[in-house]
DNA sequence: CGCTGGATTGACTCGGATCAAGTCGAGTGG
DNA sequence: CCACTCGACTTGATCCGAGTCAATCCAGCG
């Protein structure tokens, strides 16, 4: 059942009861939605805020020429953006990569949300804050790593996000992402992105099957990809 | 006198007096600030919002290699991430490119402005969206776009940004950035950045000398970048 | 006047794209 | 149970965009 958004917020800062009974009533009930599915595309009005209950999206844009570029992978529990709902239109579209179960919050219902529970407030500022921190970290990735840095890079990302949320617990972790959507993810070829997995796991750093990830050697690949994992702020401030 | 970062909001949404007389007394003092002074370094505890009322900073990251990428151009007008404070480090450093003028807000009374006075929240927010948007739309460029089009991109950006905020109404601006700075924005080389300038010159698109860029031909140089403005909302939501 | 930091140019190299064949595995239907 | 198909993954050969290295060039300025 669906409580990994609201165990992602309590990661974020201590939740009261009553907070938390809010957080249940406001996602309790999810829709299903198929695989490969935009849950809005660009130019849409945007309407109620998302929230994965289980399964996994991507946020992308098509550029005129018709490549895709990912900008962020959405994983159990993510949501997305807060006060999306003040734009006139969506800058870029989010798709389902899994069969997905997928909460709305309307706006007025997440206002009101935040109003009465300001440690909701407060945890949903710091999820938001680490979703751009993360952007940022993308940014440099594409603009400064090698393609082979780059994706060892995602996969840290990935696993540590995935190994937050209790989604693994072992070197192991089930990820859903065809060799063409890292690819689009990583500002490369799929071809290209097919030698470097073969590298990495040459090199003994890990490897990805058949949808299932293994981290065979942490430190090698955290080395190859120059991760530092500040930027996903799971250290709490005190004050 | 540093009102830029009070119009810019008003262009996300109508201010009343007493709005406005908040924000005018939350930013009337700045401080100066050097050139290429860090703000506040990656690792640092993040204190007071930022406020840019004059000059322009960036945002950055050094990897254990030494390469610098940065994530994002500040101009006047432009504020820091608003919940920052909530962080206990951050993610990334800020510099000064120019002499600068900068406001600091303390958390307390970023909050209290924001309580008291919905209609900065939502324009904050929405400027918050913005920023968001335009960090994808950079991820964007740097994955699937050809230098020439990355560096046309860009340019279009800062241009559109400039004329937003009344930093020019005609082709030229003036743009304190280095060929170094651009190309460290770009994920590029200092040398390669500085051929791609000169085939946009060439085509007739754009000249960028000594600090002044001059739009040539709009038409053209939005076409290279495949430039959409869309993800600078600057089109207001109806309700 | 000579220094200094950015900008410019040339020659060469290399990482990743492109193009073109395969191969593999999970269904599907005969 | 096996042939057929379809999508995803692999591999090889070749090409080109961008990086690297190394000289200048030039404007501003102490």
């Amino acid at each position: 059942m669906g409580t990994r958004f609201i165990d992602k917020l309590k990661s974020f800062g201590v939740l009261e009861e009553a907070d938390i009974a809010a957080l249940v009533s406001a996602t309790s009930r999810g829709r299903l939605i198929g695989t490969k599915v935009d849950l809005i595309r660009e130019g849409d009005r945007p309407g109620p805020v998302f929230v994965m209950l289980e399964g996994w999206a991507f946020r992308y844009k098509i550029l005129p020429n018709g490549a895709r570029q990912i900008m962020a992978f959405l994983m159990p529990g993510d949501c997305c953006d807060l006060h999306v709902g003040l734009l006139a239109e969506m800058d870029h579209s989010i798709q389902t990569i899994t069969q997905a179960e997928v909460a709305t919050i309307e706006r007025e219902q997440m206002d009101a949300l935040m109003d009465m529970h300001p440690k909701i407030a407060r945890a949903m500022y710091i999820s938001q804050l680490v979703d751009e921190g993360t952007m940022r970290a993308w940014i440099t990735s594409m603009g400064r790593r090698t393609s082979i840095e780059r994706a060892a890079h995602l996969i840290c990302e990935l696993y540590v996000r995935a190994h937050n949320i209790g989604l693994t617990s072992s070197p192991e972790l089930s990820l859903p992402l065809s060799q063409l959507l890292l690819a689009d993810a990583l500002g490369m070829t799929p071809v290209h992105l097919n030698r470097v997995l073969k590298e990495l796991k040459l090199q003994g750093a890990m490897t990805l099957q058949r949808g299932t990830l293994v981290v065979i050697n942490p430190e090698k690949l955290i080395s190859i990809a120059g991760f530092d994992e500040n930027y996903l702020h799971r250290r709490l401030r005190a004050n």
